[in-house]
DNA sequence: CCATCATATTCCGATATGGGAATGTGTCAA
DNA sequence: TTGACACATTCCCATATCGGAATATGATGG
């Protein structure tokens, strides 16, 4: 087995600098394949390929305008991405959680008194 | 150029389903190699060489007890994908964005009341 | 010292990559 | 209709990959 195809999923789309770069770029919207390969200063064959994978798992939506192909960031498609980082937020909040420990704490000692 | 190698950075690293389910079982606590491949049900030698990629990227750290290597997790290296990932938290919690709108919106009028 | 256990490393093969160069496709404007 | 334009696609190749199998390394117990 070879590695895992950029297209299997975001996790693997967003790994190439690239395309976080294109994702990056399209935050401030919609873009143009010429614009967006002059703004990051690659080929537009590269720009294309890069967007292709970006299409395939649907981190980007295209729409037609002529000979132009406007692009625009699905922003929601970085959720799993988010969701799965998300749990182990804790590991580098450990200071906030033991503020939140403290504070139920806290709480805790004044409900015992009350 | 080929791909980009998995040990290039965090983002590499995860891409690979099994390295994440990796991170997830160490997420309960440190582990032995051993009790890896058996939870995960893998062979020992792609756990170990997964553990190295995640090594590479300082994602788990390792103590050496005997002959038994602990792994365990090292949440904070996740922070860059968090933080990259959470520029477009936006785009994908209008709803909610709204409703924290409308909230601040009724706490104003409620102060305006008082 | 030796056999065993726990890991790491190496060698292998099938597969996919990213970028450059060249080419295909489809649209517009004159 | 034709040439120019905006993109997409194809072909190429050097490079990594993952997993399995085999092997190396290193510590432990008897």
């Amino acid at each position: 087995m070879a590695r895992t195809p950029t297209t299997t999923d975001v996790f693997n789309a967003v790994a190439e600098a690239s395309r976080r770069e294109l994702l990056d770029a399209l935050g401030s919207g919609e873009a143009t394949v010429g614009e967006l390969a002059e703004r990051l200063g690659v080929s537009q064959p590269t720009v294309s390929k890069h967007l292709g994978v970006l299409r395939a798992v649907d981190l980007v939506l295209v729409r037609v305008d002529g000979r132009h192909r406007w692009y625009r960031l699905n922003g929601p498609a970085l959720k799993p991405i988010h969701d799965w980082v998300r749990t182990f937020e804790r590991t580098w909040n450990t200071r906030l959680d033991r503020l939140d420990d403290l504070l139920a704490e806290l709480k805790n000692q004044e409900e015992e008194q009350s």
